[in-house]
DNA sequence: TCGGTGCATTGAATCGATTCATTCACGTTG
DNA sequence: CAACGTGAATGAATCGATTCAATGCACCGA
């Protein structure tokens, strides 16, 4: 029906544009995806009939069937998108990756696991991407089984290495243990720890033993052994290290910082396992009537652009998440395997943190 | 080759689970697709001959081309991914719409403008998506008739409408308006404003008459229309209106405020765009010793967070940035066209305004 | 008992391009 | 002059699912 000129744009199709040129169906498809092979005029004739039929050009879904080729490179979260994007941290990540896409011409698709449990999900199994970059998952989630067997190319950030091209992170534990030392150094000897969620559905709350070893969640697990590796080298034993749980909002951090101080010997300082907490907690502290630093210390872990501002300047580990975000798309844009990436992080002692009231 | 258990993982077709269960692959399709159709026995039949196969499902990129559905949004701008991410109200348009996207159960693909100038680019005419939400292009961008030829739906957010679902955005000229107006009915008679960019290759610097009239992006020009409006309802004319365009940037923005000071005769006040600006600005002034609002009032605008915490608190206009992003994918996710959503905008005054110093 | 009704299932056509083994034409070289 | 090599163009097979008209079957009421 769409022969000639029939003029109804947008239908098109490769098929049509090749008659009219009157080259087969493979030069054409040359023309737009190997120009060089075409001889000019024949190429110059495919495009003039292309524009007489107001063919833009492949269909991305066709081409993509045929060749395996998306375009795109997809972010994979345990939270919600909408979570990833709120988040000081995550949003350096996606600037880092977005970065990276922008320079190999690339989109970049944002998936949330909440998503998959919609009856038409999208997630991994539907995702259409070259690469996925997989952010934040429990220990044994059986996304890394799902990947393989469907044969994506991803790599890990911050998570373990279970396949893959490769695992981005930087080492967590020397770098909760910096902060930690940093505090004993100035000489604490009771530090509460505000950690994030150990697994995917723990409520905020205090936590024992018995739940950090079952922490699910890597990073937070190799945080909280840091901490106590460096706290007992300093001689400050686990009974004066009380934790609790948030999830990495402020008022869940709130909820910690009120029950630290209704220890019965609150700590002098807090040891928080990211910079919203630690923001949130001196907001918190502040309402209290506490001053920080000089009733108690925070120091925080991140480095987002907040904990610069605030007041005090916070204390707090700096870690290149942006880089991150570039190393874990270029990776994948390479499509090597390549041996893990540990990225430098840095203890930055800014004005949250001073020696304990005496 | 890989008929019966042959084991190797990763290759088996929605042809061999339907084989291996006995059934048609019009049948098996519908197990994944439309699952109440099938007869519970024959489904659970299907199922575990997909388990046995290593089957996880039909495979994207073939379901894309034979139904359409890509289960996921696109988010279109003309500046780069990255910058989309970085900037403070970017980010808020974009927690909008991956909020929405996760209750929808679909992915959020961000594509820069940036990435069409690779060769193998990704673009409008490439990108994989079920609809697509266009973010701050030029008002006569080709974009809309690639789009509309390629047949995709679409919804503009903060442009004009052309073509397309629906257009998102707020009363731009009415805003600015009552923002101007905030500052004469404070006594104010000279108003610097600090623009953001009135094309996409426009450079930082003072701008005229002229090439505001000649302004490409929508929203700048009809907030420079509220603007002088209100000015003019004041009597204060375009000639004590001295104008800066920047790019939204803290760097753009002090080169502004440098320029405003070196003026025969400085403004009392600053207009300013966006927060972004406004929050440079007053940093700038703090360092050049003047005092805000004492010395010189600012109104920003956006109403993004960091505006709310800054000393002193930002005079702005609150824009439902959330709800935008929000909106914009609801509309695709509908499917059916609607009138333009035109979203509330206040001014929220705070701290950074006064009367001008006598 | 028989025609009719409704629902589950089938099977082939289809979506729109890419790919690759072949064919073809046209100099070049021995 | 024939054989050969080279590079461009062809055309059919293919990617892997979805869709829908046609079919078969069972059950119901008359």
């Amino acid at each position: 029906m769409n022969d000639g000129s029939s003029g109804q744009p947008g239908k098109a199709r490769l098929k049509d544009v090749a008659a009219l040129a009157g080259v087969s169906q493979g030069t054409a498809s040359n023309v737009f995806n190997k120009p060089d092979l075409v001889a000019e005029n024949l190429r110059e004739q495919v495009l003039q009939a292309a524009q007489k039929l107001g063919y833009t050009g492949p269909q991305p879904a066709a081409r993509l069937l045929r060749s395996g080729k998306a375009g795109c490179i997809a972010l994979l979260t345990d939270a919600s998108a909408a979570y990833l994007v709120s988040d000081a941290y995550g949003q350096r990540l996606l600037a880092g990756a977005a970065q990276a896409c922008d320079a190999a011409g690339l989109g970049l698709t944002i998936v949330g696991q909440g998503a998959a449990k919609t009856a038409s999900g999208w997630s991994v199994d539907t995702a259409i991407a070259d690469g996925f970059v997989i952010y934040c998952f429990e220990e044994n989630d059986g996304i890394f089984d799902r990947l393989r067997r469907r044969g994506g190319a991803y790599v890990t950030v911050d998570g373990g290495r279970r396949g893959g091209l490769a695992r981005i992170g930087i080492d967590e534990e020397a770098a909760a243990a910096s902060a930690m030392a940093h505090l004993t150094d100035l000489g604490h000897r009771r530090v509460g720890i505000l950690t994030l969620e150990l697994t995917q559905t723990s409520p905020p709350g205090p936590i024992d033993a018995a739940q950090v070893a079952a922490a699910r969640y890597r990073t937070t697990g190799l945080r909280l052994r840091g901490y106590a590796h460096a706290a007992a080298l300093a001689g400050v034993g686990a009974e004066d290290c009380p934790a609790f749980q948030t999830r990495n909002s402020a008022a869940s951090a709130r909820l910690g910082v009120d029950w630290m101080l209704s220890l019965p010997n609150p700590p002098t300082a807090l040891a928080c396992m990211s910079d919203v907490i630690a923001l949130a907690a001196m907001a918190r502290l502040k309402e209290r009537g506490l001053s920080v630093p000089r009733d108690i210390s925070v120091v925080g872990f991140d480095g987002i652009a907040a904990g610069a501002l605030s007041e005090p300047a916070l204390t707090t580990i700096i870690q290149p998440a942006e880089e991150k975000g570039r190393a874990a798309v270029n990776i994948l844009v390479d499509g090597r395997p390549t041996d893990d990436e540990i990225l430098p992080a840095r203890l930055c002692v800014r004005a949250s943190t001073a020696p304990p009231p005496r």
